[in-house]
RNA sequence: GCGGGUGUGGCGGAAUGGUAGACGCCGGGGACUUAAAAUCCCCUGAGCUUUGCUCGUGCGGGUUCGAGUCCCGCCACCCGCACCA
């Protein structure tokens, strides 16, 4: 303990070695402590940890530590979601294999974030490309099928033409591949589904009772599901045939002035004999498919010679083919409610269409005109016959009642959810485990024969699924009637591997997927945390899968994350060029930009380069900072003090050289204070003994509530007060404190001094215990207000009653004269915070 | 266009309706040193007629003794999107 300088170099390694070899992080599922399982979105492999994983793993591993240090068993484990198609695509740019190349990535990373220094269970470690994983995995896809939540059907797919592969809806972004980019081509296909649409209602409903998911993921989920309720009727045409239309408004059907129809729906269709009919049509495929260009697109329509009936007035309704409507949802058919609806109002006002008046704020103002736009609002039904006077939801069942009581419509549940397409033509997955025989069909393959694995001789010379073109692979015997049949070539979507992962790391029986007992013991994730991109997709998928398996009776858990949170990402200021001859920004490297002065210049010419916004740290705009580089020359400790501070851990955290520097500097400071440790020390200092109390339950407070940035910001305030105290038994006190406060942030640095004090590991060591009688000051600093304007303040013992904080305010010289001797109407006095004077 | 989020010093950000700017970074001044690094101390929202006062949390209103915080109406930026009727 006495050299002047820590040396993360020596002793990062050191301590992580400590504590891999006494097991200080492996969880027992047999401790007798209570549980808590903390997990971050396992990594995909892709070559290199970067500083979003940093940070993500850094939250975790903060809340992991301390909660081991709160008495708990903690579960906190690593892997690794290893399949997926950068392997393959590596395979095809450098000849290699995807499962080698995936090996060395894992290797790679795991060696990283070891050098981080993180609390994980590496004993439960593994990837998803194991056999050992997705044997077991398609052990649960049989099961879904014996419970008739798989199926196979032709469809139609979103055909990615660059990686040869079906993608869900889900990703499909503006029409293109999510990862290719590429514009996305229909094809029909024969495909594996899972009913995700069963559990559509429960998904829903289990939100409701997420008080720990951000708001805004609950509700981006909700949007996804998308639960629309409504009534469903038809129109009876003047050409004797009927029009089905869906509305989540029937209150509103007195003030339907048109109907409207989709371009390509069938009764468009039969009129396109017609050349301008005809040209209509093909007018409205034109123009982007993106929702944004739609909905700001002007309003098209062509009125056809149809009408349609009304079924209370009995009004003839012009019937349109308009650009506004999609077959794809309801049933490509909407009555016009131009009033009340600001696509139907546009519309209306464009072609001169009665607009009226059928939902007001009061009876009173039922003729009361639109100010130029639709009004969505709820109100008071008028000029609707038999519906006046109800509110929008009462008009809303009546209009049901009556439909369904005369039989020409009925109240219909319309949701925007559809089940999930698994099916890949990929290699690099896991095997859909069925065999197609010419005889029985599709047969599934008998348990004991999994897992199916992939075969290792393949290449990736040509597009497509190597599977499909392997000499032997697919050539199997039917597992029922013995006659030669063909495997399934698919894979599964690599979002089928993360949907229930978490369950294997709680526990990983040889022979099963997962043991319900140890499952129940650690089971839900207690936090769970990771990127916003995840919000929909993966997360709905693991609490259907999470639904699934509760519905066959495999486990007893009704969502899989109790509580999530949602990091924000860590960014960097761009530096740039402009290429003159193609005049596209070229982008250069933080390193390369010397950033020391006020403006930023390209080291290798001294002359300046454009400094753009700071945005997420991406490969293409080179803004990257690698973690080995930092590490390295600050220490793992600085690293992830910079992760924890400043910026609240929901935002974005701008990555600064300053401020790394700043953090590494703060661990050599508080290296110099423990060291002044002196266990002797006699006598007290009420004040910071007050003070580290304090700081013990706020930091607590703060970790529990993932405030990390106030938590840091604390825990300086009492470094502060603690060097600038005189020694004493307080102060020793406080810096035996702030060594717990600090080991889950800064682990090496606190495990060493630790040592020093002559004490085990400290992430073995208990959470201080608080003092309540010292979280309250005995003096406090009392504001004094004229009109609300501070104009003093004066310190009084804690607890003065009001008549005393009054005399006290009065008597300051700087009230006095504010007051300027007005009558005083009102003094209004807040016991131990302010006393304010109203003249 | 719709849905969600954010907006506070030069920067990241604190602040149960009660002293706005905690804490960190940057910057300035000083101490120590032959010098530098490191470290330590002080200052650091703007303005003014500077014992103190005025203004100040995107903009405009409102409620209140008192508003960054609550209400109404705007603006800007970011994220998401499916014209779901």
């Amino acid at each position: 303990m006495t050299d002047t300088r820590f040396d993360p170099a020596v002793a990062d390694e050191r301590w992580q070695r400590a504590w891999a070899e006494a097991g200080t992080f492996t969880a027992d599922s047999d401790s007798e402590k209570p549980k808590s399982y903390i997990l971050e979105m396992f990594p995909y492999p892709s070559g290199r940890i970067h500083m979003g994983h940093v940070r993500n793993y850094t939250m975790g591993d903060v809340l992991a530590r301390y909660q081991r240090m709160q008495g708990f068993e903690v579960l906190h484990p690593m892997g690794w979601d290893a399949f997926g198609m950068p392997a393959e695509n590596a395979a095809m740019e450098k000849g290699v294999h995807p499962g080698g190349w995936t090996r060395q990535n894992i290797a790679q990373m795991k060696a990283q974030l070891q050098r981080i220094g993180f609390a994980l269970d590496w004993t439960r470690e593994f990837a998803t490309c194991d056999p050992e994983y997705y044997g077991h995995e398609q052990a649960l896809f049989l099961d879904m099928f014996a419970a008739g939540l798989v199926y196979r059907k032709e469809s139609t797919v979103n055909w990615d033409p660059v990686d040869m592969t079906v993608l869900a809806n889900e990703q499909v972004i503006d029409g293109k591949g999510w990862r290719s980019g590429a514009e996305v081509e229909k094809r029909k296909l024969n495909q594996w589904f899972l009913k995700i649409t069963d559990f559509a209602d429960d998904l829903l409903d289990g939100l409701g009772k997420l008080e720990d998911w951000p708001e805004k993921v609950r509700l981006m989920q909700e949007n996804w599901i998308g639960k629309s309720q409504g009534l469903e009727f038809s129109f009876d045409l003047s050409d004797g045939g009927k029009l089905p239309v869906y509305t989540t408004r029937p209150d509103t059907i007195f003030g339907a002035s048109f109907c409207a129809i989709a371009a390509d729906h069938p009764i468009a269709q039969s009129l396109a004999g017609d050349p301008d009919v005809a040209a209509f049509i093909e007018a409205c495929k034109r123009g982007g498919t993106k929702a944004a260009e739609v909905e700001t697109a002007e309003k098209l329509g062509y009125q056809t010679s149809i009408t349609a009936k009304h079924p209370f007035s009995g009004a003839d309704l012009p019937v349109f083919i308009a650009n506004f409507v999609l077959m794809e949802y309801g049933t490509g058919a909407v009555m016009g409610v131009p009033g009340h609806d600001q696509r139907d109002f546009e519309f209306a006002t464009k072609y001169g269409l009665p607009i009226t008046r059928v939902v007001a704020s009061d009876p009173a103002r039922a003729d009361e005109p639109f100010k130029g736009e639709a009004e969505a609002g709820d109100g008071v039904i008028v000029s609707s016959g038999f519906l006046d006077g109800m509110s929008v939801e009462d008009a809303k069942q009546a209009v049901i009642t009556r439909a369904e009581a005369g039989g020409w419509g009925e109240g219909r549940t319309v949701w925007r959810l559809r089940d999930w397409g698994v099916s890949r033509q990929r290699y690099w997955g896991t095997p859909i485990p069925f065999i197609h025989c010419d005889a029985c069909g599709v047969v599934p393959v008998p348990k004991d024969q999994l897992p199916v694995t992939l075969p290792e001789d393949v290449g990736f010379d040509i597009p497509g699924n190597p599977l499909e073109r392997h000499p032997t692979w697919k050539h199997v015997d039917c597992p029922q009637c013995g006659k030669p049949a063909r495997r399934e070539t698919d894979t599964l979507d690599t979002f089928t591997n993360s949907s229930w992962y978490f369950l294997r790391f709680a526990s990983q029986p040889e022979d099963r997927p997962f043991d319900p007992e140890e499952v129940a013991k650690w089971m839900p994730v207690q936090h769970y945390i990771g990127g916003i991109e995840h919000a929909i997709l993966h997360l709905l998928y693991a609490r259907f899968w999470t639904r699934a398996l509760a519905h066959m009776g495999q486990i007893e858990v009704a969502e899989p994350f109790a509580a999530l949170f949602t990091q924000g990402m860590v960014t960097h200021e761009t530096y740039s060029r402009t290429d003159p001859a193609r005049g596209a920004p070229v982008f250069f490297a933080p390193e390369e930009v010397d950033r020391t002065s006020d403006r930023a210049t390209l080291l290798a010419d001294a002359a300046p380069v454009d400094v753009g916004r700071v945005i997420k740290m991406s490969k293409s705009k080179k803004n990257v900072v690698d973690p080995d580089a930092i590490i390295a020359r600050h220490g793992a400790d600085a690293v992830r003090w910079f992760m924890l501070s400043d910026s609240p851990p929901e935002r974005d955290l701008p990555w600064s050289d300053a401020g790394i520097e700043g953090c590494a500097r703060f661990v050599q400071r508080l290296w110099r204070l423990f060291s002044a440790y002196d266990p002797a020390a006699t006598g007290e200092d009420k004040s910071l003994e007050r003070k580290t109390h304090q700081t013990i339950a706020a930091v607590a407070a703060d970790i529990e509530a993932l405030g990390f940035n106030k938590a840091v910001a604390r825990i300086y305030e009492l470094t502060g007060a603690t060097e600038k105290a005189a020694p004493s038994a307080s102060r020793s006190a406080a810096i035996r404190a702030l060594v717990h406060l600090a080991a889950p942030m800064m682990p090496h640095l606190a495990e060493e001094v630790w040592a020093g004090m002559g004490e085990g590991l400290i992430a073995d060591a208990p959470w201080p215990t608080v003092d309540p009688a010292l979280l309250v000051d005995d003096e406090v600093t009392i504001a004094i207000q004229h009109m609300g304007k501070l104009r003093d303040t004066v310190t009084a013992p804690k607890g003065a009653s009001k008549d005393a904080l009054e005399a006290l305010a009065l008597a300051s010289a700087n009230l006095q004269r504010s007051v300027d001797g007005a009558a005083i109407r009102k003094v209004i006095v807040v016991p131990d915070r302010l006393v304010n004077i109203v003249t």
